[in-house]
DNA sequence: ACAATCTTTACAATCATTCTAAACTACTTG
DNA sequence: CAAGTAGTTTAGAATGATTGTAAAGATTGT
């Protein structure tokens, strides 16, 4: 992502460009599929030789989800994690690295939900799909 | 559950039966589905008259949840909660007050589950429906 | 009861996150 | 471009959930 297409994305969406979104914008926005913390990011634009306070990345994080571009990813983990890819999808998660991989929300067929409780709609259904290690003891050596 | 069955469940997993985890077993173990977090445990036993240490509180939902009496739920809201069914299943969240209600592993059908990377093996699928209030103004009115 | 071991507890420490108020930057208008 | 205003960033304090620590207390086997 150029720096003058992260000014536009910012502004479409209310967003001054300042020199912190940029950054993040550049990073975060650069056509591949991200999956991100805040601590993770912040290392990230630390090895950018960029400094942000951690709580710049936590605003811009937020700020992100809430004009669109970024979509939070519940369940993972201790902390928040955040993604680029705003489509519905799911996820494996590797508790082996605490690594994400996507999953489209096409792939999965989940079927006979029970009814919603009176009063109650679906918000939205989470699939997280936990990953290990295959141990090398077993099923094939 | 009375004092005598508790004693006996403690004694089966290897845990002492001390005061506090009898407490704990007792309110826990009812024979009633229940989703705890520690601070919830801990408001339920100050209620009853006893008073632990949320330390304990802790510490007992870790052990209890070792020994396979407890079931730990990802991915719901800020704290952790810990489940009395230890039976694969998933859940609802009710988003608006934190209320968890479980859906039986046999309710949900998951099918075209896609192939998990190279060396790596499921370990679990955590499937949660996240549940809202129905807005009064749409749909019917 | 005694010693050995396991538990509980108060309190400090940690980790992720949010809050706060002051310093700073971007945008608008003249 | 200068000034004013509104939006941003930041360091550091505060919060909330959880874990660690070390001392005091309870349980068990003999």
């Amino acid at each position: 992502m150029t720096a003058n297409s992260a000014t536009d994305l910012l502004r479409e969406h209310n967003l001054r460009p300042t020199r912190q979104r940029m950054a993040l914008a550049a990073l975060l926005f650069d056509g591949t599929a991200r999956h991100v913390t805040a601590e993770s990011l912040h290392d990230q634009v630390k090895d950018m030789g960029i400094t942000l306070s951690l709580a710049t990345i936590y605003n811009t994080l937020h700020q992100f989800t809430n004009v669109g571009l970024l979509k939070e990813i519940k369940g993972i983990g201790d902390a928040k994690w955040f993604d680029t890819n705003i489509d519905q999808h799911h996820h494996f998660f590797d508790i082996s690295n605490d690594h994400l991989i996507d999953i489209p929300a096409s792939s999965i067929t989940i079927s006979h939900l029970p009814a919603s409780p009176d009063g109650k709609v679906i918000d939205g259904v989470d699939v997280i799909v936990r990953l290990s290690d295959k141990s090398p003891d077993k099923s094939s050596g």
